[in-house]
DNA sequence: GTGAAAGCGCTAACAT
DNA sequence: ATGTTAGCGCTTTCAC
């Protein structure tokens, strides 16, 4: 059976197709007799407005839709993330497409050409490595951009990150305070912005002990669980092997835990906060950031900007927490 | 600047408007000649194809779009499976909407509601407590559904979700070989099918030993982390306190085991396995569902559909998997 | 308060 | 190989 239009329901109704139309939207000038008539039609029809023939016509440009592209939507902290701007978006009456890059720019750009050939009026986006020149024509067309978690080269647009240069300057101080000098450094691709800020944080920390930066005890590449797990058996067997990790995220942090034993005596630092992170053993402290923030946040930047916000492109920042768990406990 | 439009693409290039059409769209019929100089007009205007508009007319029906309905996008569970589901979908080059209901039958509503009106060619649902006939006509209309994680009731759809009675049965079964009587129940509200039926399969073990079913043992209801650590608290200020622990989904645990230590001698079972679960002390055996194969089954059943598979509906139960952690290990 | 005509951006069907 | 006409489902505009 195919879907009822206005024009069956002006049938139905025995008015016309404009008067369905201004019935069904809610919009003055129907006597309140024909709105009933129209409305009993709707329901015996069970007509539903055509949204995307509607938005081709109005005036009022807009679809009510926007895309989160994000790395991964399985990770707890894109998840997080996606669930804070969907509640955003659902406040303002407004969709969320979402796809995930894998971190590959191909990818991305596949999944941000399908949002915008949807006209998306804007995207939430956590950018790939890539270039992305490619959404200049994009945005000169109206589709409005703000970047999440990290900020687009040479993309002159809105951005929400975190002081992760700072937030892992301050780890790894900690660990240099409780005696180590011998810290690992375990980090995803070095590719990555938040992981070329969060290894400056590291040489920041070293450097202002001067300590040298020791080549054999740091890690890039770390992209699985298991990849930190092997890594960290590597450094283990080292001649000279850390007494001190520092892990770059979510994913490295629990590839190294799972693979360290309650009788391990290795202090950890992990950026990143997750459940039940305060249970583990070796006792684990983290750099917490708030991905519900970060979501909300850059939510509430692209819907100004949708709404016709023309500022200069701005800089949000927020800030990370470090959490000290086991003996040497301070809590900030 | 406004977005430009075929016409605008057919002016710059010198031809018609059906001829952009064809050349943007790689339908046969253009000389490759004309098809280079209007790639070069849509190059140089920067020109997108509005993917709205042509659903709208094309025969080909569909709009290779489908909607996601989940409890909660940031509950890892639903996170594994949206994952899923959204690489699928990219497979078949489908974008993927998302909502989260909270549980709440009114929002669901709202989301399925806005999903439809922009045309999805299905929509994959974790159905909340609420009725659903209202998406009766929207069906009849050509909109294909399947349920996730549970089936919602009096809809004749296809279904995919696991073993839980059983799953449930098999994790209480281990606690009773293992010695115990006492063995509390902590779950989420008893509205839900999966609460429900976890509820069955812990009496069904319960029965096979003989065992009444102790009322006081019995917490539902637990909505979060605190709410377990709440409940937990309770049982053990009980005069006869619970021996071992049934925890019905992932957060009920977290919240167990969060306010559990290392010295507190009680055997805990959980649904859902969570990473780092393995680390935790007292140890946590599991019941593992997978939720990338449930979006996945899912999905695929959901193409099917959408692809004209008209034949009854099917329902779908995939097998959880009993992981046993501590003294008394086993393996399945 | 209601309706007829035109057109949003695109493509099916039929020309040429 | 290319163009013309009509119309998808809706809303704008302007009539009555």
């Amino acid at each position: 059976m195919k879907r009822p239009t206005m024009k069956d329901v002006a049938r139905a109704a025995g008015v016309s197709p404009m008067t369905v139309s201004r019935a069904v939207s809610g919009e003055p000038g129907v006597s309140p007799g024909t709105a009933a008539r129209v409305e009993q039609a709707v329901r015996q029809l069970g007509y539903q407005r055509n949204d995307n023939a509607r938005n081709l016509r109005r005036k009022i440009p807009g679809t009510s839709t926007i895309g989160l592209v994000v790395d991964d939507l399985a990770n707890p902290f894109y998840a997080l993330m996606a669930r804070s701007v969907e509640d955003e978006a659902h406040r303002r009456g407004c969709l969320v497409l979402v796809g995930s890059t894998n971190d590959e720019p191909r990818r991305e750009r596949e999944v941000i050409a399908a949002f915008t050939a949807r006209q998306v009026d804007g995207l939430l986006l956590v950018p790939t490595i890539g270039g992305h020149g490619f959404l200049k024509q994009p945005m000169e067309g109206g589709t409005r951009v703000v970047c999440v978690d990290r900020p687009a080269k040479g993309l002159a647009v809105d951005t929400v990150t975190v002081d992760n240069r700072a937030g892992a300057e301050r780890a790894v101080r900690h660990l240099l305070a409780q005696g180590h000098t011998r810290i690992a450094y375990l980090g995803d691709r070095f590719g990555i912005w938040t992981q070329r800020e969060r290894h400056a944080g590291y040489r920041d920390a070293l450097a202002a002990h001067g300590i040298p930066e020791d080549p054999a005890l740091v890690r890039h590449d770390l992209r699985s669980r298991s990849d930190a797990a092997a890594a960290l058996a590597a450094l283990r067997a080292l001649p000279g092997p850390p007494t001190a990790l520092f892990t770059t995220n979510d994913v490295i942090t629990m590839g190294v835990m799972g693979a360290l034993g309650p009788a391990d005596r290795v202090d950890v630092v992990g950026f990143d906060d997750f459940p039940l992170a305060d249970r583990l053993s070796p006792p684990l402290s983290v750099v917490s950031q708030d991905p519900v923030a970060l979501g909300a946040t850059a939510a509430h930047l692209l819907f100004s900007r949708i709404d016709g916000d023309r500022s200069a492109p701005r800089s949000v920042v927020l800030l990370t927490r470090l959490i000290v768990r086991g003996p040497g406990q301070r809590g900030s």
